[in-house]
DNA sequence: TCAAAAGTGTTGCTCATACACCCATGA
DNA sequence: TCATGGGTGTATGAGCAACACTTTTGA
């Protein structure tokens, strides 16, 4: 992709930055917050083959949204995934190689997510977010700033959608509410609340786990 | 500035995009909510004599941040400013002489704020938002969000402290919430719920402005 | 009948809203 | 005494937190 012709009628002298993204992308998994992880492939880099965020730079005929929807499908497998702008990190020594100015974007996705991992040109991992090794760059700030939006805007928006499967139980979208704040929640109120909102229909169907009474099965409206 | 060598080690091949910085910064002035716009200057720019957002290219050496402040300070005279980043805009064709990716930043100053207009080297005009005249570049989209993150802020935040002075009276401070929301709020309502935060201290001293009983002025803690 | 998760109501508290009159001052 | 904005209390309803037991199922 280096090699498109520069078109840019912008002077040169002034394009001194790099321009990359960076993207925070979460799961839920087992009860547990996850984060997708690459290993930093690039050479003459001090942080090869440390884990980092997936992300790269973005390209001078698209926009920071098309690179995040590029790289996380070319770098992870990963494809039509909700992601919003998280921050844009300016900090003038973030990447060793040089000035490198990224946006960091947000990106959740359902555990039972079908990554291709055929198409991932990079080693990844998710990781959980209690136990993350020391990260490349300034991805250990950035994750800070991720995890601190996440949590806010959980509990203010219906974002929890983004971690669901299409059907889902209410004891699965409590899990995912409590992986992501950390704290348990009582199960009446919970429900009380979530169905005040008015954003789930209830399928009429059930699914039974194992030895058990089975559960209805909601979807987002 | 633009004399400033060329030591990134970043390859000039990637570097196609000019990083800037936009500045949307509101005051609330006689009860209403304002913004300040700088008219756009450039030769060759089919926006010149346009209105605009301050801002301008971020330097080599600089972060966003910096940018904003030195940016501010020498083209409208305004110093040491409340500001928070906003959203970073990356629209291919955003501005029509190339490709520039821009970081915008909410900054908030008080209504008697000191402009320095002897300094500025920009022709800058405080305007109302109710009454804009159609903005050069994106930034008619950019105000757009601007004002839409400071109403959402405002009713759970105390950044309405960055538009009051030192001292102010509980009405004045009321009209600041009422310019920024476009509402009006019950006067027992808000003087109980201010005082409920906690974040005011009464200095117990008063000021009378013209024939009327003198209110009691406070400052933030 | 046991294990395991599903499902369900009530009470008290806090907080937001709606609403109207008297006070202090200088002209 | 009047005009102007400063300053105050109460009642009602909504929404949130605390809290424990019964139901359904298959082994």
């Amino acid at each position: 992709m280096k090699d498109k012709k520069d078109n840019n009628p912008i002077p040169q002298e002034i394009r001194f930055a790099a321009l990359a993204v960076d993207i925070v992308c979460f799961r839920v998994a087992d009860g547990d917050l996850e984060v997708l992880l690459g290993k930093v492939a690039t050479d003459n880099n001090k942080y090869k083959g440390w884990w980092a965020h997936v992300g790269g730079l973005v390209q001078i005929d698209e926009t920071a949204e098309q690179a995040v929807d590029r790289l996380l499908s070319d770098k992870a497998g990963i494809n039509k995934i909700y992601k919003e702008q998280l921050y844009t990190f300016s900090a003038i020594n973030r990447d060793p190689r040089g000035r490198v100015v990224s946006v960091a974007y947000i990106a959740l996705t359902d555990g039972t997510n079908t990554q291709d991992l055929a198409k991932a040109r990079v080693e990844t991992v998710w990781k959980r977010v209690g136990s993350l090794p020391k990260l490349a760059y300034d991805h250990d700030e950035i994750i800070r700033v991720a995890i601190e939006r996440l949590r806010s805007k959980i509990m203010y928006t219906d974002i929890a959608r983004y971690f669901m499967p299409k059907e889902f139980t209410l004891s699965e979208l409590q899990k995912v509410y409590e992986a992501v704040t950390g704290e348990g929640v009582d199960k009446r109120n919970f429900r009380k609340r979530i169905i005040a909102l008015g954003i789930l229909k209830d399928t009429r169907r059930t699914i039974k786990k194992g030895v058990m009474r089975p559960a209805s099965l909601y979807t987002f409206k």
